[in-house]
DNA sequence: TGTACATCAGTGAACGCGCGTTCACTGATGTAC
DNA sequence: TGTACATCAGTGAACGCGCGTTCACTGATGTAC
């Protein structure tokens, strides 16, 4: 029987979530600067040194934190990529989701989107989560694709891809989406740094002078580059 | 005569010099997470009290360091973008002048695109160093516009802009580039924003696991991106 | 050219602060017989 | 079911560290007459 066992680790399974609450909160609220092991302790009302007993060190925590950020803006685009219309619909949603909880969680944002925390190395466990939105936008335009709906140039004629270029995105290819020509993937690849330049440019106060607020800019662009990524706006799904 | 007030005022500006540059080598070497007065007072032989006669707060060493980073490689964007050659080629020139740049100094570059530092709110003074960079973009574009070698809308049939984002990126064509149909500038915008998105992924390590290293795909990007705001290959200028 | 005074650069000590981490400890929870 | 022991959570004090900024000061450089 594991009841007693249980107990003592409900407990410590609920305040390590607790732990990772009160982190990912002062995180929201103060920024990456204001987050340390003794402010997370004191809004707990813990001493300090008791965090230890969950987490070995500050990294692990922060590795925590990047984690929960990853899944879920990753979560978001998911949900709207798994959304109803067409793929260019479906990919606009997605680009709609991913900027909403952006704009609805900057410190976190700029936590995995901003620059390296300084001294801290992220684990490889981060990966899985942290590609979660480029795959659902890449769910989008498989099922394009599987459907023939796909202009695989996104209207534009070709620009041919170098053979280096190629191969390295084959490899991509192989592991994500095998059927999906290397131009349509590199594409995706261009489309997807665009997203997060808009992005942390928006966020980080670039555009500021320019197109801000950025709202009409980000849907144009996301139609424009769903086209771009061969999605056309016509064709229904 | 201003011989002797010259002496001190020579010294001063020197050791402004002297404290702005060991800064930057601080910054350049360690991170942003390593730079403070105390440590380049420390560098510098100094009394961290000492700083406080030639920058009255950590802010404003803060605000040299980042037109310093923004002038260093808006320079090199300016210089590549009167290079010789096509408009595309130019183009081309200037997006690995930005690239190398930021590669040569990923702490300096991390402090002006990555995330904002806690508690540092940049003065308007740095706006007109930070849009050095696309104006040197936007300079190759309106040239060959001039030349009337521009495809105005970049090979792809036109997604027309709204009437909102049509008024918001006219007001921005107003000062910098009057001439320009707005549909032009808009292009310029994402293609802005993807080289930064681009770049900021390959620098913060967001790449490593698909295109990386990234030489091929940022070369292949920026001849695409130029394609994308119109400027054709084959177009000799 | 010389003297009296004002300006300024740099010193050194101190302020109050917060940080991550270690360590010996108390007391509660769980386990084995 | 009851007792003896082991495990674990949380405490509180302390470690050594670095930070930005203030302040009264010394001594050098510059200025006015």
């Amino acid at each position: 029987m594991n009841a007693g066992r249980t107990a003592r680790e409900r407990a410590r399974a609920e305040l390590t979530q607790e732990i990772t609450e009160a982190a990912r909160r002062q995180l929201a609220e103060s920024g990456a600067g204001a987050l340390s092991l003794r402010a997370v302790a004191r809004e707990l009302g813990m001493v300090s040194s008791a965090l230890y007993r969950y987490f070995p060190s500050r990294d692990d925590l922060l590795t925590a934190l990047i984690t929960a950020a990853y899944d879920a803006m990753g979560e978001a685009a998911e949900h709207a990529a798994r959304g109803g219309g067409t793929p260019a619909r479906r990919w606009a949603a997605t680009y709609a989701a991913v900027r909403d909880w952006a704009r609805g969680h900057p410190h976190e944002y700029a936590l995995i989107y901003g620059s390296p925390v300084p001294g801290y190395q992220a684990p490889p466990s981060t990966i899985v989560p942290a590609i979660r939105v480029p795959l659902a936008l890449l769910a989008v335009v498989r099922e394009a694709y599987a459907a023939g709906s796909l202009q695989v140039t996104g209207g534009t004629p070709e620009l041919p891809l170098t053979p280096a270029l190629t191969e390295q995105v084959r490899a991509v290819a192989e592991s994500v989406a095998p059927e999906l020509p290397p131009a349509v993937l590199n594409r995706l690849l261009v489309a997807w740094t665009q997203l997060f330049g808009m992005l942390s440019f928006e966020l980080f106060g670039q555009l500021v002078g320019s197109v801000d607020p950025s709202d009409e800019f980000f849907t144009h662009t996301a139609a424009e580059m769903a086209r771009f990524v061969g999605l056309s706006p016509e064709t229904p799904f």
